[in-house]
DNA sequence: AATCAATACAACCGCATGGGG
DNA sequence: TCCCCATGCGGTTGTATTGAT
């Protein structure tokens, strides 16, 4: 299709660029009679004017029988950004949990899509980690717009089939690990904003029922806000800024730490093993997340006066007590509302994103 | 309709790795 | 232990296609 120039050839005389029909006809009608065996010998065997190298390539990536041809599939989509989280710029490695496609396939959807879907997501590629280099804040509304769609629940898409069970079990476990990201950035955002209706809407958090399955939010949110879960009903919210508060990331890793090379930094959830492909021996997969990691401690609500803040050039005054005092207010309870349904884990998001939104 | 820019992706390059002698 | 070779892997390039102006 696309590629080198066709005229191109080797200092040996032997061609380079884009494939011919004839060409991958010879090589599939070779590989199919004999097996490729020994690449080198191969084109030679095969009547082909080519390296054994580009002959590799060429069934490799694009003759073999069983690639998977097409677009990514919002599962695969979700699975690739997750795995390249834990497991960075590891193609191959990525692609042995995507059956039909290729190590190649991937890294050029990788550079030409999901960078950029994460970048408008407010996503570091390269750390999966919120993005510092621009007005947050400004973004939060892309971000939750991503955050929507991100949400979707994939178990309810019908491009499952009935053999995909692996692929489901996978994206189960990559889904936890995509939803603890996202609202860890989420988190970041609303706790770095000095916006305050942002810090009353977390107040709901407290009352929300958490679910068995979502321990991993449960803990992940106890240890960025701070806030006491179980069995709270109408107890105080300690959003108090605390020095001696306990990083989240050395009892809580980040997925993704930021200040090591992503192929070997990162750490399952709690104990649990998420991938079981060929990286999974755990010797060396997962290092230490450092104290840097953490989320910068949430701003007080309670020592909270008129506070101010400046959007789009705007200056607003807001009383937290005007939203604290008042739970009914359709923001604060939209918000806890929506909260419940995203840790529900069923129809996650799209409300209670909406909701945020217009926070 | 023409031009330019952005995108998509096959293919290539060069380094890394592992096995055999 | 060292060297050579075959293959694997990740990054980059080049060009056809598509979209915007």
């Amino acid at each position: 299709m696309m590629g080198r120039s066709p005229s191109s050839s080797d200092e040996n005389g032997l061609k380079k660029g884009p494939w011919t029909p004839e060409e991958d006809r010879k090589l599939i009608d070779y590989i199919e009679r004999n097996g490729h065996g020994s690449w080198r010998a191969l084109p030679k065997l095969a009547g082909l004017n080519r390296c054994g190298k580009s002959c590799r390539l060429r069934w490799t990536n694009y003759l073999r029988p069983d690639i998977k041809r097409g677009k990514f599939s919002d599962e695969e989509e979700q699975i690739i950004i997750n795995l390249h989280a834990v497991l960075g710029n590891k193609w191959s490695a990525i692609a042995t949990h995507l059956p039909g496609r290729t190590d190649n396939e991937i890294k050029n959807f990788w550079n030409t899509h999901l960078k950029k879907k994460l970048l408008q997501m407010g996503i570091d590629p390269v750390t999966h980690r919120p993005r510092t280099d621009l007005c947050l804040l400004a973004n939060l509304p892309q971000l939750l717009s991503a955050a929507a769609s991100h949400f979707v629940n994939p178990m309810n898409n019908n491009s499952w089939d009935n053999n995909s069970l692996s692929l489901r079990l996978h994206t189960d476990a990559t889904q936890q690990l995509a939803k603890l990201q996202l609202l860890h950035n989420i988190v970041q955002v609303l706790s770095t904003s000095p916006v305050t209706p942002t810090m009353e809407a977390l107040n709901h958090l407290g009352t929300l029922p958490l679910h068995d399955h979502d321990d991993h939010l449960h803990e992940y949110l106890r240890m960025n806000s701070q806030f006491e879960l179980e069995g709270l009903g109408n107890s105080t919210i300690n959003l108090a800024s605390n020095p001696n508060q306990i990083p989240y990331s050395s009892t809580f890793p980040s997925l993704i730490d930021v200040n090591q090379p992503t192929h070997n930094v990162h750490q399952p959830i709690g104990n649990s093993k998420i991938f079981n492909g060929d990286d999974s021996d755990g010797n060396d997969q997962f290092g230490a997340i450092p104290k840097e990691n953490s989320l910068p401690p949430l701003v007080s609500v309670l020592d909270s006066t008129d506070q101010c803040f400046t959007v789009n050039g705007m200056e607003n005054k807001m009383n937290p007590s005007d939203h604290i005092s008042n739970p009914s207010t359709s923001t604060s309870t939209t918000f806890g509302e929506a909260w419940g349904e995203l840790l529900d884990d069923d129809d996650a998001g799209d409300s209670f994103l909406l909701d945020l939104q217009r926070l």
